[in-house]
DNA sequence: AATACTGTAACCTGCTACGTTTCGAGTGTC
DNA sequence: GACACTCGAAACGTAGCAGGTTACAGTATT
């Protein structure tokens, strides 16, 4: 099974990246090289972490873009599964 | 370092999904539920692997969804890299 | 009151996933 | 040759998202 209700990767961000280094967002959004309301979007949850934007967080915060990029593909997967339903589609087997 | 100049996805996808079992795309696409368009796209490089994507994927031909979501990345982040210019993005202090 | 920080709405551009339709290139059968 | 059929792919339209600019309202702090 798969994690439960995983969190927008903004909250992680948040966290990790602007409260604990006591940043405003003002002063992230330019040390990552996007307009405000860009990261604010980002932080509230209302955009994702698109790879332009992993490989921001990795220049600027650490970690590897692959990681940033990860959180947001488990969020994506868990919205996925809960909104599509593909119980019709079924292993295919060599013609 | 990155990988150099990794495939699309599609590449892989053609290879092992369609090629190996013999499969035409018209089958594949029934089979994953999209349009013969939809994958005749992502097996050319035309269009990714979205998330709803790998988990058709990882449905109908197995591997987990993360898995197809990685090879869509990592192709992603290397062309990302070659063509967006992060230089001047520098790590930042505690205020 | 003045300043700084935040969230967000309106509007625009550019990109992309996906569907429907249609075209063109095989590939058979008569 | 002429026909139908199948397949891949292109053209076109729709929907949605990331991101920028600008502007406004709210909340602290000084």
């Amino acid at each position: 099974m798969r994690m439960h209700h995983p969190p927008h990767p903004g909250e992680i961000i948040r966290e990790f990246c602007v409260e604990a280094l006591h940043l405003t967002t003002t002063d992230a959004a330019e040390a990552l090289g996007v307009t405000r309301k860009t990261l604010s979007e980002l932080l509230n949850g209302r955009s994702g972490v698109s790879p332009a934007m992993a490989l921001r967080l990795s220049r600027v915060f650490g970690r590897t873009p692959e990681g940033w990029l990860r959180l947001q593909q488990q969020y994506d997967l868990w919205n996925i599964e809960q909104s599509v339903d593909m119980s019709r589609l079924r292993r295919i087997k060599a013609a």
